[in-house]
DNA sequence: CCAGACGTTGTT
DNA sequence: GTCTGG
DNA sequence: CCAGACGTTGTT
DNA sequence: GTCTGG
């Protein structure tokens, strides 16, 4: 099984579902957005207003930034105690925003495919995702970065993943985007994957994760072939 | 005490 | 920054 | 995850 | 084969 996944956002149609304030502008739709880009989040400070993280978090002690390329997930089964995630469980909590997400799937034969999955509706979700600031010299502006929340897979994802991404459940958005300090013992419940969230998987028509293939022609996603309920 | 790690996924 | 291992 | 690189010297 | 960058 594959983990680890890239992500489609419209900011617009999100900025619409979850009744943002604002969204940053010149922030077109992306269609493939890999580890190390920036993705369009909402954090815990306190308002409405989306914001733009890069994707691997740099925790605040790092001295070596790279870091950050390997911290693009974090296992939420053992957030509150590993030392790169467990103060931004506490204190820096974040949903990013994505309509879509990208997993390639083991075949028998071994080889891989992409597929590409989304709520059933087509509507955009929020992950659950810990963010940071890294402050790279006094004199450079400092650096906003984010790491998404896994978690074991829900039965529609069993077959395709060992891992998926928690997707937040729209009425506990705001539970995780509590300001401050909260007692992570209260936040985990919410970090257990969804059995009754409606996804469908579709076939992708060729491998996305390039930066050659940032086009929305290659990456529209195709009746899924075998279909998502034989997925199952 | 200091030095070094601090992560996930997947694969063997 | 904080913990672990030597 | 996949795709792509996989190097040194010297100069700014 | 393994690491880095996207």
């Amino acid at each position: 099984m594959c983990g680890r996944f890239t992500l489609t956002v419209n900011p617009e149609v999100v900025q619409l579902a979850f009744a943002l304030e604002s969204v940053p502008a010149g922030y077109a739709p992306r269609y493939n957005i890999a580890p190390t880009q920036p993705v369009l989040a909402l954090t815990n400070e306190g308002h409405r207003r989306a914001t733009l993280l890069r994707w691997g978090l740099i925790p605040a002690w790092a001295k070596d930034p790279t870091i950050g390329n390997s911290l693009i997930n974090a296992r939420s089964e053992t957030l509150a105690e590993k030392p790169a995630f467990r103060h931004a469980f506490r204190r820096r909590r974040c949903v990013i925003f994505a309509d879509g997400f990208y997993e390639w799937q083991r075949l028998p034969d071994g080889r891989r495919r992409p597929m590409y999955i989304r709520l059933t509706s087509g509507e955009p979700f929020a992950l659950a995702g810990l963010w940071e600031v890294w402050q790279p010299s006094h004199s450079e502006e400092a650096l906003r970065t984010c790491t998404i929340v896994t978690t074991r897979p829900n039965a529609f994802m069993a077959p395709i993943h060992s891992r998926m991404p928690v997707i937040l459940d729209r009425a506990v958005v705001d539970d995780w985007l509590t300001p401050g300090d909260v007692d992570p013992l209260e936040l985990m419940p919410l970090l257990a994957p969804l059995e009754t969230l409606p996804l469908t998987a579709y076939e992708v028509s060729k491998a996305v994760n390039s930066p050659h293939t940032d086009v929305p022609d290659l990456i529209r996603p195709l009746p899924a072939s075998p279909p998502p309920d034989r997925l199952l």
